[in-house]
DNA sequence: AAGCTGAACAACCGCAGGGCA
DNA sequence: ATGCCCTGCGGTTGTTCAGCT
């Protein structure tokens, strides 16, 4: 299907904006609202593209933009969340107030994602790799970070899409069987624990299942069908993770059997295997890498019982 | 003081998904 | 079912600025 280029490019401002149209642009939004990018720009009087209008308005005009340096509660939270959630920056920046995705992209890009890679390599090698950010007064705030937890590959894919039913389908083998009951069985106890949302993958007939992903040569083909619902992974992200046992604290940053999965991609961008809680693995006594993802689980899960207040503030 | 280098961040680009006619 | 439009997302690039030599 064709698709007409998203604006002519003749006759139009690029680069920096300044402070006028910043005006116009944020005197428009005011009257009019947002959306319509497309022709905001033309019925606004600014030489812009409706993208850029979108962008300068999303990330520096909207009067919710908390600026300003990104505190270490912050800098945790994004870490943490990326840990579970790769790069999906939109979703990060869910979790935080006021930052936009393209704030905690650069600054992760920056700060964040060296330090998370000269700590992975220390914890890879044994050796201590002076990292680049030293020096700079920019850098100060990264420097006296503590340690930035090992980045894993433990990345939940998430798609927005909702599911509210579980359909078993014939158990393939046992430990498949066993993971399809133990799925519904905490699904049931957990109600709107929304992992399904990252665990599933739609597929060609409308329906939703578990995509089988291959982790270390074990399969977790086990098909879920599920309809579109009420389960987001925002609402995963607020889910009571209590209920699903006594989490502890301070496992994120615990090495685990990384020399058994070092095959993997660091890179969270690659697909990477769905995290599940510990009542899917009752059978992890098999070394398959799950304990990496449960650790992940119940990082996430006690980090947002203790982040939630600053969040809320 | 001038040039160089790297960090920080704003902005751009291309692609994908959803909605609608 | 198809095609188009709109929007959002993530990767990348470009510019600015501070620190260092």
């Amino acid at each position: 299907m064709g698709r007409s280029p998203c604006c002519a490019k003749e006759g139009l401002n690029r680069g920096a904006w300044t402070a006028l149209e910043d005006k116009i642009l944020t005197d428009y939004i005011k009257v009019h609202g947002e959306g319509r990018w497309r022709n905001l720009p033309k019925k606004a009087g600014l030489k812009r593209c409706g993208k850029s209008c979108r962008l300068r308005w999303l990330n520096y005009l909207r009067p919710d933009i908390k600026r300003g340096n990104i505190t270490r509660d912050e800098e945790d939270l994004i870490v943490r969340l990326h840990r579970l959630l790769g790069n999906r920056w939109s979703l990060i920046a869910g979790r935080l107030p006021g930052r936009t995705d393209n704030e905690i992209k650069n600054y992760w890009n920056t700060n964040l994602g060296k330090k998370v890679q000269a700590h992975t390599t220390t914890i890879f090698t044994g050796t201590k790799k002076k990292t680049t950010t030293t020096t700079s007064t920019k850098n100060i705030r990264a420097v006296e970070s503590p340690p930035i937890p090992k980045l894993e590959s433990r990345v939940v894919r998430t798609k927005a899409f909702r599911c509210s039913k579980v359909f078993l389908g014939p158990p393939q083998n046992k430990m498949e069987q066993h993971t399809d009951n133990d799925a519904m069985a905490l699904a049931s106890k957990v109600g709107n624990f929304s992992t399904q949302k990252a665990l599933v993958s739609e597929s060609y007939d409308g329906q939703s299942s578990f995509t089988p992903e291959k982790e270390n040569g074990i399969s977790l083909d086990f098909t879920v069908n599920l309809n579109p619902g009420e389960l987001f992974l925002s609402e995963l992200l607020n889910s009571d993770f209590s209920q699903l046992g006594d989490f502890d604290d301070g496992l994120v940053g615990e090495v685990s059997n990384d020399e058994n999965n070092n095959n993997n991609d660091s890179s969270p961008s690659s697909d990477q295997p769905p995290f599940f809680p510990d009542e899917l693995f009752e059978w992890k006594g098999s070394d398959c890498g799950q304990s990496d993802v449960i650790s992940d689980l119940r990082s996430l899960a006690s980090f947002l019982d203790c982040g939630e207040n600053w969040l809320a503030e």
